[in-house]
DNA sequence: TGTAACAGGACAAAAAAGGTCACATTTGAC
DNA sequence: GTCAAATGTGACCTTTTTTGTCCTGTTACA
């Protein structure tokens, strides 16, 4: 019932994009030391935002990432759906996997609600909104 | 991002001893039986819910379980943390462990928002009401 | 005293998370 | 064409967490 670190690096890491997108392209590399994050591992996290479509790559010298699509049109949720999958499926009573049957299952209504307050709020704030609404900018280019 | 097993195990057990009230005492056998739960694993969990005030347990011949307390000032988020711990502690961007800096860490607020309206929700709902609205009872007691 | 119940700790197997590495591939610059 | 800079990919390893099992108490009642 938590964020999984690679959750967490991830948000950092388009956050970290966001942040920069007017300057162009950035590094694994960099956003590694920025961030402390283990190199390697980084580099597997956004691949998985690659092949999501939230990050655009492109190899070769001069190469690197940048935001798929313009930073106010990624949300918390696409971030954390594309590293940790579909959020809190099948948590359901009636046994391994199938919960239709929500007439006798009393808590599928009740999960189904909390779900969907849970990821309207984390879909409510873009990557821009979260840059743009604190001192995130000015703190990591210091760092 | 995912409620365990045990969770799930945790929330079928107290359901059945809500449904149950009015004909006394539990055994683990039965309800293990009743949902398919290990019953090993069951005893585990039911005493961790027992360790948390939710449970009573009597030993002896004619011993057993019931709830602690009326089925209607127990919450779903009352089990769900007494086997899981406390929700979603410790999710932040700062860094490990410590993130009161909230100026410059932009996710801070948005998570702990989201948090807070998805454990609302679950405190929303005590086990009686859950027993209550849904065909529960009728569909385990044929079971 | 025997039996029916829960309590608790040690331990084991399986799965998931976190991370590393070697190598492949693409691209641009010289 | 070759070299170096960048990501892509798959195999692998290690640690932690989850999911149990088992054995030995302990309590209580008949």
């Amino acid at each position: 019932m938590q964020l999984s670190r690679a959750g967490e690096y991830a948000i950092r890491a388009m956050l970290h994009l966001a942040a920069t997108s007017d300057e162009g392209i950035s590094q694994i590399a960099t956003i590694s030391k920025t961030w402390a994050i283990p190199e390697s591992f980084l580099r597997k996290i956004l691949q998985s935002l690659t092949k999501a479509g939230l990050v655009a790559s492109s190899r070769g010298m001069g190469g690197g990432l940048t935001l798929a699509r313009p930073a106010d049109q990624i949300t918390l949720l696409d971030v954390i759906e594309a590293i940790e999958g579909k959020i809190f499926l099948n948590v359901c009573l009636t046994g391994p996997g199938n919960c239709e049957s929500s007439t006798w299952c009393p808590v599928h209504c009740v999960w189904h609600e909390a779900q969907r307050s849970f990821t309207d709020i984390l879909k409510s704030k873009s990557l821009k909104d979260l840059v743009i609404n604190s001192d995130f900018k000015e703190h990591f280019q210091i760092t």
